[in-house]
DNA sequence: CGGCATCCCTAATGATACTG
DNA sequence: CAGTATCATTAGGGATGCCG
């Protein structure tokens, strides 16, 4: 058994199998603008323009292929306005926000090394 | 408050300092080879040769800088031999051990997502 | 054996301009 | 406004060869 007991197998074979899903997950929010725009539609939902203002540095085209993937992945929706079809509006399914418990077991590992990395 | 209520803090501007953390934790287990490392070496001491016969497709350049950044990271230690200095072995220290409360939820969520993706 | 140095390639990201 | 298209740049990773 390996020391990593929850994650490991009984085999280095099975590994593989366990790093799979976990490297989706670093491939679903491991992209430079996933956890901003995230972020940003945890607080609320916003059109495109308003993301790309909050999220500093953004371009637009960056932008656009993170709320795809996202969309893709059904971690945000998009809503179209029907009397303005101008009028787009991103925001986050109850499938994103089941991202919360992970993100935030991930926010406090982080910051935990953070202030063991400085201190060494 | 954010809807992802434990990761968000009640402003968007705290966001930044959420997501730092979180991108800490992604840089160190996001590389290619990271998380091969670390299962191989959670289930026995490896010597580096012995590391990339049991890592497919490694190369000995990627698996000297996973190494490396493992180690600068605390999550793995290097063992020189005394008597003979070619002889260097690899493990996982214990506070990369830690590791594995968070792997695992990730790998859960992974699991569930693919499940998720494949139906619909 | 346990690596490092060098060169090369591709994918990811950025800058800029443009459009329905 | 909400993007797309095109071009330029960069970072990550791979191939190969060499060294103590």
């Amino acid at each position: 058994m390996g020391i990593l007991s929850g994650f490991l197998g009984s085999t280095p074979d099975e590994c593989k199998v366990f790093i799979r899903p976990v490297r989706d997950v670093i491939d679903i929010v491991g992209g430079k603008w996933t956890l901003p725009v995230l972020t940003a539609l945890s607080f609320k939902s916003h059109r495109f323009k308003e993301l790309q203002v909050q999220i500093e540095g953004v371009t637009s085209r960056m932008l656009s292929k993170a709320l795809k993937d996202l969309e893709l992945n059904g971690l945000v929706e998009k809503e179209v306005s029907l009397e303005n079809t101008t009028i787009v509006k991103y925001k986050l399914t109850s499938y994103g926000e089941s991202l919360d418990e992970l993100l935030v077991l991930m926010r406090t590992w982080g910051v935990n090394h953070r202030e063991r990395i400085m201190t060494i």
